[in-house]
DNA sequence: CAGGATCCGTGGTGATACTG
DNA sequence: CAGTATCACCACGGATCCTG
C-alpha cells in the first residue's frame, strides 16, 4: 500500500507515522467499530466528556460536585456522560448507602491514562488559542460577506 | 510509550496541571469565547475535522483526493470541514486557474503544529482501544437490561 | 473539478417534572 | 442527593440538484 512518504520536508515526525497508519484504517474501510479515532475520539470529542474527564483530574467527586464544577451540564447529560466513562472502563462508580445517597465517581487508570495526551492537546489550545482567533478574525473579516 | 506515572496519590503530573487550569477557566465562567477547550477541541471534536487533518500530514491534497482518502465525506461536510481549518488558520487553499480548476489545501504551520498532540491521543486510542472494547462488552453484559 | 444551494431526517441536547 | 422519564428543539449531516 503506498504509504505517502513525504520526501521533501517530512513536516513532523509525528505526520508520516499519522499517515501510515491511516493507510491501515483506509484498508479497513474506515470500519467504525475498528477505527480508533472515529470510536474514541468521537467519544472525547463531544460536549462533556473532556470537561467531566478533567473535572475528576484532581480528586474523586460527587455527582453534584461534578455539576458545580461544570456549571452549566445539565443533570441528564452529567449522567449520560459518566454512563459512556463507566461503559468504557474510564471512571468507576462508588455507591455509598448513606442517609441520602452519595455516589463518588473516580478515574480509573484506563482514565488516568488519557489524561497525559489530552493534557498534551489542551498545552496545545491554550498556546495556540490566541493565534487561531487572530486566524478567525481575519478570515471573517476578508471573507465576511461569505 | 505513555509514561505510566500510577503513583498513589497526584495521579499523573498532568492531571495537577490541567486541574488548576481549570480553575482558571471556572474563574472566567466557562466563558465559551475564552475557554481553550471549548472553542479548539470542540472543533477538532467534530466528525470529520480529525480526518481531514491526518490525511492532509502527509502531503497537500486536492479536493477530490481528500475526498477519496476519507471515502465517506460528502462533498458538503468537506467543503464545510475545509472552510473551518482554512478559518482557524490551520490549512491554506490554493487555486490554480487550469482548465478544470484545481485547488489544493495545504497544512499551515500552526496546522502542523497539531499533529503532535493529535499524534499522542491517536496513540492512547490505539493501545487502549482493545481495552476500552473489553470494558464495553463487560459493561453492557452486566447493565444489559439496563 | 470544485464547489454552492436546498430540502429534510435524525440524533444529540436542554428543560421540566417526577422518584427512591 | 442522585438520578429517571418524557417532550421538544434544532443543529449536524446526508442526498440531490445546480453552477463556473
Amino acid at each position: 500500500m503506498a504509504v505517502q512518504v513525504t520526501r521533501k520536508e517530512p513536516l513532523v515526525t509525528s505526520a508520516t507515522t499519522l499517515t501510515a497508519r491511516f493507510s491501515d484504517w483506509q484498508e479497513t474501510g474506515f470500519d467504525a467499530t475498528r477505527c480508533p479515532i472515529r470510536n474514541v475520539l468521537d467519544r472525547l470529542g463531544d460536549r462533556w466528556t473532556t470537561l467531566v474527564l478533567i473535572a475528576l483530574a484532581g480528586r474523586p467527586l460527587r455527582f453534584n460536585e461534578i455539576r458545580r464544577t461544570v456549571p452549566d451540564i445539565s443533570k441528564r447529560m452529567l449522567t449520560q456522560t459518566l454512563r459512556h466513562l463507566e461503559r468504557d472502563g474510564m471512571a468507576t462508580r462508588h455507591v455509598f448507602p448513606t442517609k441520602p445517597p452519595s455516589v463518588e465517581y473516580r478515574l480509573s487508570p484506563l482514565g488516568i491514562s488519557v489524561l497525559d495526551p489530552l493534557s498534551s492537546l489542551v498545552d496545545w489550545a491554550e498556546n495556540r488559542f490566541a493565534e487561531i482567533n487572530r486566524a478567525r478574525i481575519a478570515f471573517d473579516a476578508t471573507a465576511g460577506t461569505r
